[in-house]
RNA sequence: GCCGCUAUGGUGUAAUCGGUUAACACGCCGCCCUCUCACGGCGGAGAGUACGGGUUCGAGCCCCGUUAGCGGUACCA
């Protein structure tokens, strides 16, 4: 920590971490590691019905997968509310927020009318004398505190990074509240009081709190603190142009449904980080420290952008781009730094072995390099990879359609199994020079006994080269799976 | 209703101080490569920049209005 630049990432603890919010926990990061600077969590669990520990291991487990580690926290807002009631009251003291009596019922009335007669709606609650103050209190009314806006003409100004100078009537804002009736704090009050105790210089948060940002410099302009400069970033939204949420998207709006998939951390912050955002070049697969390299507010996007949760193409379960550019990380990044990463999968599907790190390593990365090729998520592995690190897999019926109709071939599978048996060097060469010259032998044609050997080795209609596929399952794997497609062949 | 933010192909973005036929990527289509499918290579369709005015020699870029979307307008966060 090189620099006085301190940003947090403050996530409400209701739910799952989703995709919008990763992308702020993005840019927070980015912008500390760029600047030197500290990368705070606070959580944000004020809202007690709907706060759970679980939503906050769950953000906690994102971020890590992520690879967005924190320098601070996480810090609970629930743990500092005192302090947070302390800031209110100072502002009660110096002036700048008053206690307000009015009821629940009568704002709504005051609402309604100001709506019917089409006038704006700006509260200003009663200046009451010190007597009748004294008065209520000694009644026991209810009261909350409300800050007070200046009621001279006057504007609230200031320059966000994204969207640029941002100004505000006085006469727009409504004194709004502070505490409750019983006390407690409220969002807008909690966030400044936290983002001053942390020393928060760059507030990077959702678009959606640009409308709350006047209020929240009001406060801190009373408290006589430096405002933070603000950034905000656009927002994430569905097809239909809605906002993201667990409970309209499911689990495909979430984190965990892309590391789940097969997503490689690295293309899925890559993917979200072109979501309002670019290098200003051509650029578009950029490792997370060539964005923080390049990353500047100025070239944020003022436009919501679109993240195609479920297209229609069946092929695709998510956004086509999202899988484009996964399946370009699957297929360039160093093959010793993807074998970890498919660990956990195979462990999940049952494919692995503790071979794979030992006497196998060599082998299995081989295998890996081999099918990577045309894989587009960690999951595949597990699926179209099975026959290649396990002996237990299905036919494909289409593929035992396509490549299985010709009756020959349940005489030139044991024929070729035995030629290939019988090969004391198994390798790309040998292996199409023995095929090759069967199939002349008997005069089919060499695509009949590769198409087939496909089928027979892999269930697939399609895969990598098929003398690679020799290769990587082996001889006597392969000698004895084309021994057994005959019974497959209808 | 009121206050504010935004508006470039289907999607994500580009387009120096306004300056030729609005660029790139994904997706889509076709061709090539080929043992299949991908990859890769080549090519194509797809926006005249939400709409309407204005300023200007010249506007996607500036101004005004309209429309639409989003946010705020809570003793939600």
């Amino acid at each position: 920590m090189n620099s006085s630049v301190r940003v947090r990432f403050a996530p409400s603890p209701t739910g799952y971490l989703h995709i919008g919010g990763a992308r702020t926990a993005l840019i927070n990061w980015l912008f500390a590691r760029q600047q030197g600077g500290t990368f705070i969590l606070r959580i944000e669990d004020t809202d007690l019905e709907r706060s759970t520990q679980e939503a906050v291991e769950t953000i906690l487990g994102g971020l890590k997968w992520l690879g967005l580690g924190w320098d601070e926290g996480p810090f609970y807002q629930t743990h500092s509310l005192e302090e947070h009631k302390a800031v209110a009251y100072k502002l009660l003291e110096s002036g700048h927020a008053y206690k307000s009596y009015e009821t629940k019922e009568e704002l709504d009335a005051l609402r309604k009318a100001a709506e019917e007669a089409k006038v704006p709606f700006t509260f200003r609650g009663k200046q009451l004398t010190a007597e009748e103050e004294a008065e209520r209190s000694a009644a026991g009314i209810p009261y909350v505190i409300r800050f007070k806006v200046p009621r001279e003409e006057g504007t609230v100004t200031f320059t966000d990074l994204v969207y640029g100078e941002q100004t505000k009537r006085y006469a727009d804002i409504e004194d709004f509240v502070l505490l409750r009736g019983d006390g407690t704090p409220l969002y807008l009050l909690s966030n400044v009081a936290d983002d001053i105790a942390q020393r928060v210089t760059h507030v990077i948060r959702g678009q959606d709190g640009l409308s709350n940002t006047p209020k929240q410099t009001l406060i801190y302009q009373a408290l006589g603190v430096p405002v933070p400069l603000f950034a905000h970033l656009p927002l994430i939204l569905d097809s239909k142009r809605t906002k993201l949420s667990k409970r309209k998207h499911g689990a495909a709006a979430t984190v965990g449904f892309y590391e789940d998939a097969g997503f490689l951390p690295e293309a899925f912050l890559n993917f979200i980080a072109l979501l309002g955002w670019s290098p200003g070049d051509d650029r578009e697969i950029l490792s997370l420290e060539e964005m923080r390299d390049v990353f500047t507010f100025d070239r944020m996007s003022h436009t919501n952008a679109i993240f195609n949760l479920a297209p229609a193409d069946p092929r695709n379960f998510t956004d086509p781009k999202a899988i484009w550019m996964n399946s370009e990380y699957i297929k360039t990044m160093p093959i010793d730094q993807l074998l970890p990463r498919l660990k956990p999968y195979l462990e999940k599907a049952g494919l692995w072995r503790d071979a794979f790190e030992g006497d196998e390593a060599p082998w299995f990365a081989n295998t890996v390099n081999v099918i990577r090729e045309r894989f587009r998520t960690l999951m595949d592995f597990t699926t179209y990879g099975r026959p290649y690190f396990s002996d237990e897999f299905e036919f494909d019926p289409e593929a035992v359609k396509k490549n299985f109709k010709d009756a020959a071939l349940k005489d030139l599978f044991p024929a070729l199994a035995d030629r290939l048996e019988a090969l004391t060097e198994f390798t790309h060469e040998t292996v199409e020079a023995a095929l090759r010259q069967l199939a002349e032998e008997r005069d089919v044609k060499a695509g009949l006994l590769i198409n087939g050997s496909r089928t027979a080795l892999t269930g697939q209609s399609v895969g990598p080269s098929m003398f690679d596929v020799f290769t990587t399952i082996g001889q006597s794997r392969v000698v004895k799976r084309l021994r057994d497609a005959v019974s497959q062949i209808p």
